[in-house]
DNA sequence: TCGAGTTGGTTGAACGCTCAACAAAATCGG
DNA sequence: CCGATTTTGTTGAGCGTTCAACCAACTCGA
């Protein structure tokens, strides 16, 4: 038997709509003042964070991916363009034939000291400098619920 | 003189992570399931959304951009794709020779009434069900509050 | 009324992402 | 040990978005 659907009611409409509107614009003033100021997009600013606290500033491909929550294929696409930059190197992984490492360069951290004052300012101006101390709270938990039950319906799958 | 970057603290990092990878899991969940069941981009949802509750199911391009958050370019492009598609089509504006109206077709109307159930159902699975009441009026707060600021930060500059 | 500036909309190139297909190496089960 | 399966990473095509450039039509002030 056909299941009805359980539509929105106002309250929840206006909710869905403030949050698709606040995070889109959110992303898209931040990834186009990382792309004025640095060149780059944020993605591959996150890439590059994640591989300049990794060890040796190195990371298997698969293992940036994972943290940078990509899939192999984005990555790889972006490691490409990185290398082109200069940013990033590719190395064989010496315990796995099939493996690659990830290596950020001198000039990619260069690049990300240069962009991450001005990415970090963007975050606190449009992020945290409108919200209360409260509500940097819940949205900390809020937004751990969800990425912890979407993770579970990746692993579900 | 210099000014010192406020650095984000190790709560703030965490924040932001988590706020990172909830908002990217769910967009990019809610568009697969939307793209594999009903052969449409998230965006372009809203648009058809957009249209149904216009008058008449039309709105001039750019008050389509406008409510759907989209720049003028973006939308050109989505209307030409969603007029090949046979759901939308456009018209000269009678009262502004530059203008074109947006309008949803019956075929458009359709697309929309078929794919919307599946996308609430994953609204309510990805984001409102695992969220208490409390935490949902929280987010909606908090997004609210965001996309004022963000929308000021617009009409400032 | 006429010129300057603004608004509305489109276009094409460049770019990033998705998806499916693929190859090579590792792992697992019998 | 060997065949089947899984894991790792890349590739190319197709798509959506951005950005800058552009044209046409509207508006407004002198």
């Amino acid at each position: 038997m056909a299941v009805m659907t359980r539509w929105l009611d106002a309250d929840e409409q206006r909710t869905w709509r403030a949050f698709l509107t606040a995070t889109r614009a959110l992303m898209e003033t931040l990834d186009r003042e990382l792309q004025r100021d640095a060149g780059m997009p944020h993605a591959y600013y996150e890439i590059l964070v994640r591989l300049s606290e990794a060890p040796d500033r190195q990371l298997r491909m698969s293992d940036l991916a994972q943290v940078t929550g990509s899939s192999r294929s984005r990555l790889s696409h972006a490691a490409a363009r990185l290398e082109e930059a200069g940013w990033l190197r590719r190395q064989e992984c010496p315990t796995d034939r099939r493996g690659q490492l990830a290596i950020l360069t001198d000039a990619g951290f260069a690049a990300l000291a240069a962009a991450a004052p001005g990415h970090v300012e963007g975050v606190r101006r449009h992020l945290f400098d409108p919200l209360s101390p409260a509500q940097v709270d819940q949205l900390r938990r809020i937004s751990e619920t969800l990425a912890d039950h979407l993770a579970d319906d990746r692993t579900a799958s």
